[in-house]
This record gives C-alpha cells, structure tokens and sequence, in this order.
RNA sequence: GUCCCCAUCGUCUAGCUCGGUCCAGGACACCGGCCUUUCACGCCGAUAACAGGGGUUCAAAUCCCCUUGGGGACGCCA
C-alpha cells in the first residue's frame, strides 16, 4: 500500500516551531515509503485566515525544503465538497440542523461545569426536525453509547466512551464547514493513509473517527506526536520567543540544522545525534517516536547549527552570510572577499548572524572601523606604538601576503628585537580590528590584505598619544 | 471540574516490545584541565536520572496496580 501524508497548517499564523516539526515528520513518512506528502490550507475559518500568513508558511515550507508533491489546496475552494457532505449526513440521519444560539449553548455549558460535569451541548435539537434556516448550524448526531477504540502509531491503543463527546457543529450557522467535518471530508478524498499530527488533536480523532463511519470513508491510521513544550514545561507558544521558523533563519541557523534538531525533538535512532534530510529518509520510522512531551533547547539547537557551520563548504555559507551582512553595512559586501573570511569564522561562530557580526571588520572602511576604547587602553602604549611602527616597515617590504610569509616576517622581527610573539600579539590585534578578539592573526592579516593592513597600522598608530 | 495521554541526568534521549549483559549509555548545557597570539575549535575529565509506594518474580528502568506530578482537550478555532 503507498503511504499518503498530509500537513494542514491554518493560516492564522506563521509555521511555527511544532507545526513545522509535525510536517517533517509527515514529509518524511511518506518519502521513505515512496508516498506522497499534500499541503493542504485548512482556512476554513475566513474570519482569521489570511493569504498573508498562507505565503509566510509556504515560505517556511520551502526554506526547510519540505517540498509537497501535491496542494497547496485550499479549503475555502471546497465548499461546495463539503456541503455535499453535509447533505449526505443530514439525509442519512446522521445530522440535524439546531438553532440554539451561542448564548444558550454557553450556558449548557456552564451548567454541566458546575455540576462536575464534562461541558456539552445538550442535543435538545435533536429530535425536533429542524429544517435549514438562518442562523441554523448543523450538529451531528453522535451515538449515544459505545467506545471508539483506535490504535495510535505512537501511542498504542487509545479508548474513548462516546458520552465524552456531544453532538459537535459541522457546518456553521453562515454555511460554512468546521474542521472536523472537513479535514475528514479532505483526508478521506484525498486518499490520506496516514494522519500524523499533535497531541492537541488527540482528543479530535474520535470525533474524526464517527464522521468516517458515517460517511463510510475507509480509516486511515492516526499517530498523535507529544507537543513541544517551552522551557517552562508550558505548550510551546510566543510567550517563548521567536515562534515562527523564519525567524530562526533571521537569527542565523542554517535550515538543515533546523531540520536536524526539529527531528531529534520527539524521535531518536540510537544514539546518533546529526542526520542530513538524506539519512532522515533513510532512518524515519514511527517506531522511533518518543511518546512524552519535549522541551525545546536552544542551547542544542545552537549546537547542531555550529555543526553545520563548521562542516559546510564556504561556498554555501558566503551568500547566506552576505544576505545578513548587507543590512549591517548598509550595502552589499564583497561577495570574494566574504568567502575568504567565512574559513575564519567556521569554527568560532554558532550561528550566521554571530559570524557576520564578528567579522565586520573584514568589510568597513578602516576611517570607519570602531576601535573599542578599552582595548586601547590597555593594549596601545608607548612600546606598542614602537612595535606596530616597527612591524609596519616590515611588512611594507613584503609582497607575499600569505600566512606563512607572514608569519616568516613577523617572526623575523620578534627575533631581532628578543621579544616574544605574546608581546606584540594583543596590540596588533587591537591595531587591525579594533577589538581584542579576532580570528589568527596572520590569517586575519593574509584576508585583509597588504593594504589595508598597512593602513590599519598607520591609523592605529594615531590613537596612541606620544 | 471531566476525559485522554505521558513519566530515565537541568535538557534531548538510548535501554522498556523478548525482565538478568544497566550500581543505567550517548548528546547538549554546566564545571574543571590540556592546547594556545585573543576568541573559538579540538582533546581529556567531572557532576548528574530510572517520580513515590505497593505488588509479580530467583531477578524490574523494563510487567501490573495505586499515588503524585506533567501535558492536552472539553469552541458556530484549527
């Protein structure tokens, strides 16, 4: 049998951390078993959806490279489908329609609260016969006994007693359908076998599983994944952060890191800790889903993306890092020279963002640069200002700018003066980037160039008060 | 409140299906040390968990029950 999977973001928001998990998770189970993975819109309410946050997720989508073989379908372009369904219903006995307004409703409610009871409509509508009208909503009619037994593929057999659940609206009082009525309608059309979604729809599926039955769908097999907690122990939300996956691009993490931590929330495979999309498809497997609730960690998330820093070619990082430079410098850096820094950095930064902001340096104008006061202080004296002097002759009568020339030229120096590389190291530093920290220094030197470190040197040397 | 689900280091987790090989393994974080021109990287090391209580059994992290704790759901949202 081919596998069929499915992610149905509402778009009342961007993708965010859980959501873009779920879809992972479902993108995966049905590439490696040769399936087909559906984007589906779930907008059913129009009220609170918006075309704007549709392209935000696709965005999403596209920038962890879930890639979708079918969709994006829209839900509010199927009304007509859904209707007929509710007609089917309505005909077999299965739905009615009922026209307690909210208010009444609500305090049905109240009432079974106070009574310690599980607040449910009541279904006095239902045997009143009610036929279509305005402000009429259509409930189903849910069995009055029995269970609903399923068996979850990550949580094992799962019981519900159907006097848990009422006779919950399926087409609203403006024609339009609700979710369970449609996301059921849309699965089951759709051909979808294999429903891997979160915990907070756990308690949707028997309702889901009723609509099946009385719709006559065949069942596809559910699998409820725990949710994504914040470290509070509190359901993921913005209260945490930055929500949306996109932002995590803007903050610097590379989207296969994205992918990698998002897998490793909530699923494992042994003790292996990185997985390209490549070996996900490879080692995926439901079995490997945990079943209790996660708690994001930036601190490993962090950690994973320092690990595709440090792994990926320079060639993939440089327009990535160019991309955030831009903004800091207020135009666009040299795209050669950025690809000569990013080596400098791979193995210092832990995200994008921190490598272009460290290497700044590298790219504004030496009247430009900004030298951090204390470092000054501390690192350019009288005897700096004699070294850099000094050093600048040097260098000034070398043309091979490579790092071992260079670090032949400097060693030269500290040899005839008897002075040791640490005596000179922290001023130069200062000299050549303003602050006290900087990748190698002769690295640094070879990057920046005959030039400007000549420049640099001279201009350094101006801040010294003699 | 009612119902559903869950429960191994601070965090992500392996182990639980087929009880012994687990005085519980890996990773992140944290703390030490080494390396060292700064910062990183890298390497070495340390601290750290089977929620509690009952069973079952020769033997339980692994099976059963209860308690406690946590999460979720109870919408004319999805």
């Amino acid at each position: 049998m081919s596998i069929v999977t499915r992610f149905p973001p509402s778009p009342t928001g961007y993708l965010h951390i859980g959501g873009a998990r779920t879809a992972l998770f479902n993108f995966l189970l049905a590439r490696k078993h040769g399936g087909r993975f559906i984007l589906r819109i779930e907008d059913t309410d129009q009220a609170r959806s918006t075309p704007e946050m549709t392209q935000a997720i696709l965005d999403g989508m596209r920038w962890l490279g879930l890639a979708w073989d079918e969709g994006p379908y829209l839900q509010s372009e199927r009304t007509a489908i859904y209707n007929d369904h509710v007609e089917k219903l309505l005909a077999s006995g299965h739905a009615y329609y009922c026209d307690c307004s909210p208010e009444e409703v609500d305090a049905m409610r109240e009432r079974a609260r106070a009574a310690g009871l599980k607040p449910k409509y009541d279904g006095r509508c239902r045997e009143r016969n009610l036929g279509p009208g305005p402000d009429r909503v259509v409930r189903f009619k849910t069995p009055q006994t029995g269970k609903i037994v399923f068996d979850d593929m990550v949580k094992g057999t799962i019981a519900w007693d159907v006097q848990e659940l009422d006779d919950f609206i399926i087409r609203r009082a403006d024609g339009s359908p609700i979710y369970q009525l449609a996301v059921v309608v849309d699965d089951a059309l759709m051909g979808v076998t294999h429903v891997l979604r979160g915990d907070d729809h756990q308690s949707n599926t028997p309702k889901q599983i009723l609509l099946y039955e009385a719709l006559g769908y065949p069942l596809p097999r559910f699998g409820h994944v725990p949710m994504i907690l914040g470290p509070d122990k509190k359901k993921l939300s913005k209260r945490h952060g930055a929500m949306s996956v996109m932002a995590y691009k803007e903050m610097g993490f590379l989207p296969e890191a994205m992918v990698n931590y998002l897998a490793r929330l909530g699923w494992a495979h042994g003790d292996d800790e990185i997985f390209s999309l490549e070996e996900l498809l490879e080692k995926f497997s439901v079995e490997g889903l945990g079943r209790s609730p996660s708690v994001f960690d930036m601190h490993k998330l962090t950690w994973v993306n320092s690990h595709y820093i440090k792994t990926s070619s320079p060639e993939r990082l440089a327009p990535l890092v160019a991309e955030l430079l831009t903004p800091m410098l207020g135009c666009a850096p040299d795209e050669d020279l950025v690809r000569q820094v990013v080596p400098l950095y791979q193995s210092r930064a832990k995200t994008l963002r921190e490598m272009a902001e460290a290497a700044t340096f590298f790219f504004v104008p030496t009247v430009d640069l900004t030298y951090d006061a204390k470092a000054v202080e501390t690192h350019l004296g009288a005897e700096a200002r004699q070294h850099l002097t000094a050093l600048r002759e040097v260098l000034a009568g070398i043309t091979d700018f490579s790092v071992p020339a260079l670090e032949a030229a400097v060693g030269a120096y500290l040899n005839a003066v008897s002075k040791p590389f640490k005596a000179i190291a922290q001023p130069l530093r200062v000299a050549l980037t303003g602050g006290t920290v900087s990748p190698g220094l002769f690295e640094t030197m070879a990057v920046l160039g005959k030039d400007r470190v000549l420049e640099r040197l001279q201009h350094a040397a101006t801040l010294i008060p003699s």
